[in-house]
DNA sequence: AGGTGTTTTAAACGTATGTTTGAAACACTT
DNA sequence: AAGTGTTTCAAACATACGTTTAAAACACCT
């Protein structure tokens, strides 16, 4: 196991692809061309369709979830035992996501994987693979529950079911955008003639969501 | 054409198949088998599967607009010059959907029908399904031009642009959230011992939308 | 009852998929 | 240079898919 490249070109081509037209209509055929590679390397680096599927998630959900574990850390350090404000506990996730790979990708590379892990955790979670979303869970739970840990705290007026509900408002507004952000951001272009990034599309969204979850 | 009991039978079985497990993953014979009818019969009552995919929208959706229709006549007609209120616009299609067959089905049917149905929208959405996306476009565009009319009355502070954004917040938490909403009511009912039904659901959602809406 | 158009059926077609195989090419140590 | 473990490659495998076919079964009208 000594050469990585051949992986990497996977993972990449996959990637692309998978956000492009979903995990089934994928074939590791279109894979294996894209990448440049032989076809039975996909076999051979990850096992089978399945886990290279789970690789992709990997990959991204690793350096993330490093990356939000420190941020939590200097924000509790820094909050030291009082409330929350919760728009700045919502923000934590897109600063974090903005600076995951910044060194070592392209400026403009990270905020285009954003948006196609977004689409990813979209087909994922509305799609059959059920088996992603059971990796997901055993892989990034404790990160997940620190995180939800601090929404609780910035929102105690809001009993436990409502929050629950308000939640999962969130995380679909959160998803479906930014799954489709590069289709939106064009029509946005096209109709208004501002061309939006990423960044600005968070700072719409993250106000809508605040006002929603207090509501 | 004269026995229409097969071809009912057939979108019946591929409306829940294609819910559970999505587009690709559900195979005709999956759902000839599930309906008790032959495999050919797909092929001679639809012409191909992509075409069954646009039938089982088209179902849903006219009974949909055709009631939506007659609802907005009465809402336009009582409002009478008057900025609506948004949130009873928003309001409009969830008690349209709620109604929409009540004639024909059973009163427990139509919930989990909508529920399907809008698992089916946030796929055809978010997968590459872009042929279900310019059927519905070119199909509905006129209902749906109708209704934005109306949101846009209702929200004169916005901009365009924040109307347009706002918009997709919406659409994806409501998407999102009911696509998964047997799965989260579970998940509720687990959690707070409290079984709340799709109305219900609603009702917790729309404020949330109002409020996001309007920050 | 006979004839006509419609629907159902079983079987086959061609194609595409994920995966496996065994040999060839490579990298690296001794 | 020989030997060893790893990676690539072309080819084949088995399976599943959407679609087509042609004959059989059916429904309905005069």
């Amino acid at each position: 196991m000594a050469n990585k490249e051949t992986a990497k070109a996977i993972l990449n081509a996959a990637e692309e692809l998978f956000s492009e037209k979903g995990f089934a209509e994928t074939s590791l055929r279109n894979i294996t061309t894209k990448a440049g590679v032989n076809l039975a390397a996909v076999n051979y680096h990850f096992g089978s369709k399945k886990e290279l599927i789970q690789a992709v998630f990997a990959r991204f959900l690793n350096a993330f979830c490093q990356q939000l574990e420190a941020t939590l850390d200097d924000f509790e350090k820094q909050l030291s035992g009082e409330t929350p404000d919760l728009n700045k506990v919502l923000m934590l996730l897109p600063t974090t996501a903005l600076q995951s790979d910044n060194k070592t990708e392209l400026d403009d590379n990270h905020r285009h994987r954003l948006g196609i892990f977004m689409r990813l955790l979209g087909l994922a979670y509305n799609q059959g693979q059920g088996h992603v979303r059971k990796f997901l869970k055993q892989e990034y739970g404790t990160v997940f529950n620190r995180y939800m840990a601090l929404v609780t705290a910035a929102s105690p007026q809001l009993t436990n079911e409502d929050r629950f509900w308000r939640i999962h408002f969130m995380l679909g507004a959160t998803v479906f955008t930014l799954s489709g952000a590069d289709a939106l951001m064009a029509m946005a272009e096209h109709e208004f003639g501002i061309d939006a990034d990423i960044g600005e599309l968070f700072s719409k969204l993250i106000p809508f969501l605040g006002a929603g979850f207090q509501a």
